[in-house]
This record gives C-alpha cells, structure tokens and sequence, in this order.
DNA sequence: GTACATGCAAATAATTTGCAGGAAT
DNA sequence: ATTCCTGCAAATTATTTGCATGTAC
C-alpha cells in the first residue's frame, strides 16, 4: 500500500485529508518496524509536523477500527501499531536493543490447532499473537 | 506445586516467611488462570490480608526474578502473572468475557522454527508468545 | 455552514520509586 | 542487631476524556 492508495482509502472510509492525518500515514508506511504512539509522534515531529499525542491516539483508534492499524505488544507497558495491510506475520523481538525483525511462517499447524479448538471446546478463534524473544545478533556478543 | 514446597523455594532464596508472602503464594496457587496485580490485590484482601499494592509489585518482581512467576500480556493494559511451575503452556483468552482457558499444544514445529532463526539470521530465540484470541463456548451465542 | 479534527488540560490507570518504620532471622 | 519487608505518598508513564476551537468539505 502506498500513500496514495491510503488516501483513497481515507475518502472511501469519510475521512478527511488533513495534514496530520497524512503525515500520520506516511509514518507508517515507511515504518520498518511496529511503532509506538510516542515514537510515532516523535517521527511526525522529525517532519517539522508538530500534533499533540491526542491526535496520534485518535488516529490510532480510527484506523484500528477502520482495519487498517494492528496494535501488538511486544512485552512493554506499551502497545506497538503496524499496518494491516503488511499483511499477517510474527516478530522476532531483542530483549537487549528492542530491534523488531519480522517472520513470516507457515501457519497451517496452527490453523489447525484452532480448527481444533473449535471442534472441541467450542472456543471460535478470531485472531493470534505469536512473538519470539531473544537476541539478535548484535547483542549476542555483547 | 503445593505450598510447602514453595515455602521451601522461599526458604531456598533467601526470602523470609511473611504473612503477606504466604498468602500472595498462596492466591497464585489456588489461581485457575492469570492475574493481574489488581485481581491478585482483591484476593487477597478476600483471605482478611490487606497488602499494599506497592508489596504486590514488589513480590512480583521478586519472584518472577527467582524465574518462579511469568508475565503474560494479554490485550489489555495490564500484566497477567502465573506460577512457572504450571509448564510452558498458552491461552485461549475470551475477547467477550475476559476467561483464560489454557492450552497445551506440541510445540515441535515451533521449536524446529526458532531453531530456524538462529541458524538463518543468527537470532537466538530465549521464548515465545502465543496466545489465541476469539469468543468462548457462552460468548458466542449472546 | 456543518460535521469532523485537533489542541489543551485534566482525568485515569498501571506501575515504580524514595524514604521511613517494622518484622523475620 | 542486621537485613530484609512493608506501607505510604508521590512520581512516572501510557492512555483516555471533556470541552472549546479550527478546518476540510
């Protein structure tokens, strides 16, 4: 997904083109990494555009709810966002630097285990969340 | 583990046998599921022991540094704690109502995976997360 | 002009810290 | 007696809310 594509996004979903909301977008799209609200609002203001954790908040929750934003947590008191639309993968998280490295893995075991636990709980699975912790490589010498 | 064994673990550690201690033990022993420090402040009071939440966290920390409490995060704000001595295990987590369901499931491939990390990218996988979210057997009709 | 966006200040909530007094060993 | 424990109050941090103003449409 690129910029203009989430602008088109934005009208189709009845929200406005405003600076900040641009600016919010384009944060993320060149995001390596799952940010966190405070660090995006310390990228917007790295592009000279200054708004008020607020307004990062609430654009969190629009897009969150418009499917576009998924919060993650990575083991910290705060919640980390990334794009929906990178699509469905896990993270390898250093416990030294905080380096986040994504993994794609096959999940058909695990779509099966779920398929399971409907079968035999009863317990209908929405979504998961699997993440890995360690060292990186960097910090495995140190 | 019952609590006399953990009395000797506290023993072991160095940890003096106060009343607080024995009954926050006690709490996550008698626990079917993760607590947060708030729940776990609440049973307490519920055995006529009134702790300070600052004790609570303290304990906590305490033990979870002994590497006999884990964290768990759960969607929410909040920590959820439960004894090490349960197993390596996840959780079915009600996105309705909250109830944690454990889970125990082969973790071969996961294993073979992380094994993966370290040798294709050098990052030394130390543990993982995996909790699944979705709507219990009760949730699903209301 | 109207509805949606934003800023600002204050509220909430979970957790942490400093310090002084208290209890287990 | 000494070292560890605990309580209390205040600080910190992430997030949320209310209300007044601003701006895209």
């Amino acid at each position: 997904m690129d910029e203009r594509e989430l602008t088109l996004t934005f009208k189709k979903a009845g929200l406005r083109l405003t600076g900040p909301r641009k600016a919010f977008a384009s944060v993320l799209l060149e995001a390596t990494q799952p940010l966190s609200a405070k660090t995006i609002l310390e990228k917007l203001k790295g592009k000279q555009i200054i708004v008020n954790k607020t307004t990062v908040y609430r654009e969190i929750e629009r897009l969150e709810k418009l499917g576009m934003l998924r919060s993650i947590e990575l083991g910290d008191r705060q919640k980390y966002y990334e794009l929906s639309s990178l699509g469905h993968h896990h993270h390898l998280v250093c416990l030294e630097c905080d380096q986040v490295e994504d993994v794609d893995l096959n999940e058909t075991l695990l779509l099966r285990q779920e398929k399971k636990f409907t079968e035999e709980r009863n317990f209908k699975v929405l979504h998961h969340s699997l993440e890995f912790f360690g060292l990186c490589q960097k910090c495995q010498c140190a």
